[in-house]
DNA sequence: TATTGTTATACTCTATAACTATA
DNA sequence: TATAGTTATAGAGTATAACAATA
């Protein structure tokens, strides 16, 4: 029932990147489901388990919150699969990593979601796969100009409690 | 104070579309700002004025739930920008239609949005940006992986209320 | 003085349900 | 019986502020 036509659909950019990346975690959601898993939870776990990074980095790398990574971690740790330990260079900070149950459920999530992605990408050719994902890593990554979190100064600010 | 590889984030599909979507969505919502304007309110006016739709129509397509659609177009009514017609076919539905000032507006935010996506996508080769606008189109569009609204079955339910 | 993680809380968006008026 | 739009409300995510411990 999309009433646009494909031209006006190619121009509209942001429609392009949000439709992509709602879909894309819609269908994350269905497969992750099966292995009783979420996406939060599967994106936090998979950057936890790939290096030694602190909430901070964790959460800066999933796009989430601070605090939507304190109920997170409190979540992922409940269930096991998590572990929140000292950091040995800063004594705020802690080093979030998987436990051993942790792992098992990502080896079986992480090749779910690596299937998706060879699903959905796998309507294009390789020329097209290749070119696409350059294109979006230039635009998202270092200097690129989709790689700020730039905070929007025009944005309804909540009043100061004093 | 991004730690992973290039390689690593190319492998990574859901966030080069999650952060390429917010990150665009930020800096829109700082230009539009400059205008009193924010994103929602521009994405479901700007479809408003390409083509006669009624209010479900323009939810999907500004991947809106219905419900924030009512409170977007109470809003753009009470700024004068957009009004709400009775359908001639059918007399349950609203055609939403943008009022003059609704115009005026969008053709100034128009050229800001389309400034913006130039300059977004300037950091690319025509080439490239060719191929990235028809894979994302190829992707999203008709039967493309990423083209349905598909509701995750292992979804936390509400419980009914009997 | 600034930062990490925590807690509390407010705001926004989405999702569900129930309702009406139509189809 | 089903659908468009409305209303009410619950739930999730984000954002702000204040705090303790530490840098």
């Amino acid at each position: 029932m999309d009433t646009r036509s494909d031209e006006e659909i190619r121009r509209d950019l942001s429609y392009l990147f949000d439709k992509a990346s709602q879909a894309l975690a819609a269908r994350m959601g269905t497969v992750l489901g099966e292995l009783d898993m979420n996406v939060r939870d599967f994106c936090v776990l998979s950057k936890a388990a790939s290096g030694e990074r602190t909430q901070g980095e964790l959460a800066e790398l999933s796009l989430l919150d601070k605090t939507t990574m304190v109920v997170t971690l409190d979540h992922l740790e409940k269930a096991g699969l998590a572990q929140r330990t000292p950091s040995p260079v800063d004594r705020r900070a802690r080093i979030v990593r998987t436990t051993e149950a942790g792992d098992a459920v990502l080896a079986e999530a992480g090749g779910v979601i690596d299937g998706l992605y060879a699903e959905v990408l796998g309507v294009l050719s390789g020329e097209q796969r290749t070119v696409l994902l350059d294109a979006l890593l230039r635009l998202v990554t270092h200097d690129g100009p989709l790689s700020a979190v730039e905070p929007n100064p025009h944005a309804p600010r909540r009043k100061r409690s004093s």
